[in-house]
DNA sequence: ATATAATATTTCGTATGCGAAATATTCGCT
DNA sequence: AGCGAATATTTCGCATACGAAATATTATAT
């Protein structure tokens, strides 16, 4: 006798979101640094070049969201702002001085961070988490409903 | 070539959710009301008293995120508070005036958007989404990290 | 019986998070 | 060339969302 499958995906998602928050809010406890922040700073160490978009999309988020995170992350040093030259409507973001020394640590803590939800998964598991996932996704955006 | 599993689950769950509370939005986009507080009066159609914390738990949020979205609804005239007798700390939530004649409307409303979630899969899709999703949910809950 | 711990909720300060509107710039059409 | 549409970002107002601290009440230990 199981709540209709829709309700229980809705509430796993939210489960899901909540855990890691919590967890990725462990990991930077002794850094100031939020769960966006954080993300984006990760996102940095692996493109030091990122329009604001394009943070917007990697992180599901609107534009405006992304503005006011990095409004924070610029005003304590940690990313500039660069106008593009070729279209001065871009707006180029990229590490600033507080991550000369931390970032490959900032880089390293997420990612440890995103090894350990799969950890102790093996690959069959792994495929199903993902695959379930993509199948969802692709569900939600299909149905015009 | 893919990207690590763990940020590749990352993303996917920050952007099911977005989808799912976009959608939601658009349901109730004629009302006034938001996702979460939606999910309040959902929950309060289909059991009438609730304490805040059974309402937390049951969304994932923390009980001082429920309180303000109480707070809203109760200014509003769509909820109550009411002191338990039997432990006065607890504080029962009960639908109120508001509600007297759209609560059955705004409950289908929102089971329609949970049974759409899932509209057009068949048992065997279904079922490994929810199962990827405890199998994820799982993992997350149990690595101390 | 009473101090102390535990529990339930609210309050507070701050950071997301969104959509709509504003701003600035570029594109497309003619 | 120039004007209206399209695009990228920011600003604004408001509603989450969290943890820590405050408040109120109940449970527990002695």
């Amino acid at each position: 006798m199981k709540k209709n499958p829709g309700a229980e995906i809705a509430s796993l998602i939210k489960e899901i979101n909540a855990v890691m928050n919590y967890r990725l809010r462990e990991a930077f406890k002794d850094s100031q640094l939020t769960p966006p922040q954080m993300m984006v700073i990760f996102m940095l160490a692996e493109e030091t070049q990122l329009k604001v978009s394009d943070i917007s999309k990697k992180m599901s988020l609107a534009n405006s969201t992304v503005s006011g995170i990095l409004d924070r992350l610029e005003s304590q040093g940690y990313i500039k702002r660069v106008r593009s030259n070729a279209d001065k409507r871009v707006v180029y973001i990229e590490p600033a001085e507080q991550l000369n020394d931390l970032h490959a640590f900032y880089h390293q803590t997420v990612a440890n961070f995103l090894a350990n939800i799969v950890e102790g998964a093996d690959e069959k598991q792994v495929n199903k988490m993902v695959d379930g996932l993509q199948t969802l996704r692709d569900f939600l955006k299909n149905d015009e409903g």
